[in-house]
DNA sequence: ATACATTAATTGTATCTACATACATTTGTG
DNA sequence: CACAAATGTATGTAGATACAATTAATGTAT
């Protein structure tokens, strides 16, 4: 299924225009997968997101800021992502010693456990998804996406 | 900046994960930026993308159901979309004559002259993100997202 | 015709997100 | 040292989203 198919529409303007919806459909498809493995033990996208660059700091403790950094969606509330996490004993939060203003988050047995299940599905999901094409057109898609990132966050720097 | 340094890590697993994070990163900035566009004339990424297919019936009126299925993001919540439309006298919404159960959407004057006021800068918005490419790039990324939508598609049916 | 299933849209509810703001702590400057 | 500015995090609030349940109209089988 094409994505003229998939959005019941005849043409579009552009290849330009076709891209950004494909980028934005595909995306959207994606997130719904992940959405369903994840949904069965309890953890959103977002949440996820932050568990694996929690276990990516290897008992690291990393600040608050520096996570919204590291994420996908880097929105203004990994405050409350992070109160989930601990909500849930998955993550562990503490008042940084050398800097009092900043909470120091480290992930915990239990989140690294709660990871270690879903390792599988998910790298499953991301070969099966990924698994039509050839590795050539793996690397020109990832090449093709980091000139158009590049456009973006020139674009975004430029209006802050 | 690659998607490495936006992410702030070091490598991925592999070129299908990283393909995966690539679309989901893209997305969330074209999305941004869209919503930058889009925010002062009191219209949301969803809410534009309704009126984009309402002006695309050009005047046929079309069913909940139907918009739902065009739309990027078809989620079940079309219906209070189309309320804020309505409200802000961009949409019409009355009970289908041959089928009371349905809802025959139509777009009015003043949601096209809203949409024709923002056609330039969204179309600004495609060329600009996308200039970095060459047609042939643009060509080939789309036939590899074309390719994952298939996949996507599958694994999402295959699930319901 | 009546009962039962199906379809279309809406609504309820909990959760999540965006954006602005508040609060505490640290840093820089005179 | 005092004091303004900047930084790091948390919270308030309105609006949006996901998912399930509900209402209403139509189709279908006996």
């Amino acid at each position: 299924m094409n994505l003229e198919t998939h959005l019941h529409q005849d043409a579009f303007t552009g290849d330009s225009q076709k891209l950004h919806l494909h980028i934005l459909v595909v995306a959207r498809q994606l997130e719904l997968l992940a959405r369903r493995i994840l949904q069965p033990h309890g953890i959103t996208p977002p949440q996820y997101n932050v568990l694996r660059i929690l276990r990516g700091q290897k008992g690291k403790p990393i600040a608050v800021q520096s996570l919204a950094a590291r994420m996908v969606d880097p929105s203004s509330n990994t405050s409350r992502i992070v109160d989930k996490l601990v909500d849930k004993g998955w993550a562990d939060r503490q008042v940084c010693p050398t800097d009092r203003r900043r909470a120091d988050v480290s992930i915990t047995e239990s989140g690294l456990s709660v990871l270690q299940g879903l390792d599988t599905p998910m790298s499953v999901l991301f070969s099966s998804t990924m698994e039509g094409l050839t590795e050539g057109q793996l690397t020109a898609l990832n090449a093709g996406l980091a000139q158009v990132l590049n456009s973006t966050d020139d674009l975004l720097e430029q209006q802050s």
